[in-house]
DNA sequence: TTCCAACCTGGAGCGCGCTCCAGGTCAAGC
DNA sequence: GCTTGACCTGGAGCGCGCTCCAGGTTGGAA
């Protein structure tokens, strides 16, 4: 439970100090601590909303979104339900996206396989 | 091979008016036909690159990079290799983002999992 | 004690990919 | 001929998510 300095954790959360400061200017990240200077300490649990952000944003979450979220579980436990349900919701957009990922990729493969036949004929492109 | 007017192309391509006109703009599309009036119209060719380019910004490919490909298409023939090389190294990139997208989403299930079982000692949201 | 790198703040700026708008033209149906 | 809706152009504006900047403070090492 030692606290890390910004650039700590911004080696181990992958966002930069100034989204680190921007995540905290809107709301975000909520109530990070500081050294008697006027500095950032980020705890574990700071890290694990970190992680938990890192892992919205990789699958499209909106920023607005997540600032829901944040609220929410700042109100406390009998938002879990809500929360839950705001998760799932995502989760299911995530499928939609890993579909149609993987629908788009397999154009792109089939496209790539016009390009290792013989070099003749290929239209759009 | 009769052509398509913008609407038409729209409601085919998935692309917006304005987009269509955009993408003509910045010369992503090329040489699109227009009626004496000065209006556009679409051949099955352009429907064609239209779907390419569906393709292709729905993996993330950044405009700009779509715009060369394209370029490389108009030069002609002997742009083939290039053409293939640049679409396999798309292909790559996606993988990698289809990779990351299926482990944030096991995490995203995982987190969801916390939710489903008793309702005590979440931390981190 | 002095140095310097890491940190602070508020606010402006940016890159991307559209999206919207004003003001005008075109053409099919009545 | 008139209406109406789809279309045209050039250019401004926008939403998102940062990113950068100026000017100042902090605090550990030499």
């Amino acid at each position: 439970m030692i606290g890390h300095s910004p650039s700590e954790a911004a080696r181990l959360s992958g966002f930069s100090l100034d989204t680190l400061r921007y995540y905290e200017k809107i709301g975000l990240l909520n109530g990070v601590s500081r050294t008697s200077g006027g500095r950032r300490v980020f705890t574990d649990d700071d890290l694990g909303w970190l992680g938990l952000f890192r892992c919205l944003r990789d699958t499209g979450m909106p920023i607005a979104q997540m600032c829901r979220y944040a609220e929410l579980a700042r109100e406390g436990e009998h938002t879990a339900r809500e929360r839950q349900e705001l998760l799932e919701r995502h989760a299911e957009r995530v499928e939609e996206q890993m579909a149609l990922l993987r629908r788009q990729y397999d154009h792109l493969r089939d496209k790539i396989r016009y390009y290792e036949g013989v070099s003749g004929g290929v239209r759009a492109g």
